[in-house]
DNA sequence: CAAAAAACGCAAGAATCTTGCGCAATATGC
DNA sequence: GCATATTGCGCAAGATTCTTGCGTTTTTTG
C-alpha cells in the first residue's frame, strides 16, 4: 500500500495515542471524520495498522527490570532450532526474541520483577532450555529510553498486502 | 496501586485489545459498563496504564529489518555517556537504548529499511555518535517473536503512582 | 457486629461513530 | 489536450457508545 502525506499524519498521530477519537484525529490532520474514518479503515485492513494496544507501566505491574540474554546453542541444527523457539515462546518473562548474525545466535529480552526474580527465571526457566550450551546475561542497569512508534516518510511502500484486523 | 483480578482481567485485554470499547471490554470481564468504565480511568490515573498505541506493520512502512548494536564507549565518564544518550536519542532509527552491564555499555535496536539502509544509518549516524570506541553490529536474521503484553498476576504492586495520562 | 467506605448496576442525556449521497480532484485513454 | 472514469472528499443523520448521577450491595474497619 502507497502512504501518502495524510496517511503519514494519521499514522503518526495513532503512534502517539492509539485511542484518539476519529473527530479528534480528523481535527488534528486537518481532514474531515468521514475521509478521516475510511482512511483509518483502510490502513487497517490493508494491513498497515497492525493492532492497537494498551502498554502498561511496568514498575507498577512488576516488571521494572530488563534482562538482555545472548544465547548460544549447541549446534545450528534445524531441530535444534525449532526445538529452541518453541520452548522459549512459552517462557513468558520472554519479551522478544530475535535469531541474529555474531558470535551468539539469539538475543532475548526478557521483564523480570528484579535481580532476585531473574535468578529464578534463568534457574527455572532459562536453563532448562533445550539445545542451549551458553547463556549470557546482561542486566539493563537502565533504560535510556525505548518507543514504539516508528519515523515515516510518505511515498514508501512495503510489501503487507493482508486483509488483517486483529486488535481493532 | 494494588490489582485485583478484575483489574488484572481488563489489563490482559486492553494489552492485546487497546480499541476495545467500553461496552466490549465490560462484557468480556463480565463486568457492568459503568464499572469497567470506571476501573479503566482509575487505572489511566494511577498510570497502571501509560497509553495507548497503535502498532504498525514494520514491512508496510519500509522498516523490516532490525539491527541490534552493541555500543562500547570510549570511557565511562559522566559527561561522556551524558553526551553519548543525548545524541542516539536523535537518531530516528534506534527505538531501544539500554545501559548495560557486561564487556558493553549499551544495546540499541534499530528498525532499519534493509542492509543498505543500514549501512547508510551506520556510516551516517551512529559512527559520529560522541564517545563511542566500538560498534558491533548484529543483524536480526529472523523476528523469531515480538511481544508487548506482559502476563499479569493479582496482587503485584509496583511503585507508580502518578496522575499521568497521556495517550489516553 | 455496626458504621463507614468502596464498588456495583441501572438508566438517560451527551458524545461519537458510521454510512449514503452528491460534488470535487485526480488519473486514464484516445 | 480533453473527455471520461476513478478516487477521494465533506455533509448530514440514524445508530452506537460513552459518561455520570443515583440508589443498592458488598467489603472494610474500628
Amino acid at each position: 500500500m502507497r502512504l501518502d502525506a495524510m496517511d503519514v499524519s494519521l499514522l503518526t498521530l495513532l503512534q502517539r495515542e492509539g485511542r484518539l477519537t476519529n473527530a479528534e484525529l480528523a481535527e488534528r490532520a486537518g481532514l474531515s471524520a468521514s475521509a478521516c474514518h475510511r482512511r483509518v479503515r483502510a490502513l487497517e485492513q490493508a494491513g498497515v495498522i497492525d493492532g492497537y494496544v494498551a502498554l502498561l507501566n511496568a514498575e507498577a505491574v512488576g516488571r521494572g527490570l530488563t534482562v538482555l540474554v545472548l544465547v548460544t546453542l549447541e549446534n545450528q541444527r534445524r531441530e535444534t532450532m525449532q526445538a529452541f523457539e518453541t520452548a522459549v515462546e512459552q517462557v513468558e518473562e520472554v519479551m522478544d526474541c530475535y535469531l541474529t548474525t555474531g558470535a551468539e545466535d539469539y538475543l532475548l529480552r526478557l521483564m523480570v520483577r528484579d535481580a532476585r526474580d531473574y535468578e529464578r527465571v534463568h534457574r527455572e526457566r532459562l536453563s532448562g532450555l533445550p539445545g542451549v550450551a551458553r547463556l549470557v546475561s546482561n542486566i539493563a542497569m537502565r533504560k535510556v529510553f525505548t518507543r514504539t512508534a516508528m519515523p515515516l516518510s510518505a511515498g514508501q511502500a512495503g510489501s503487507a498486502t493482508r486483509k488483517a484486523g486483529s486488535g481493532a
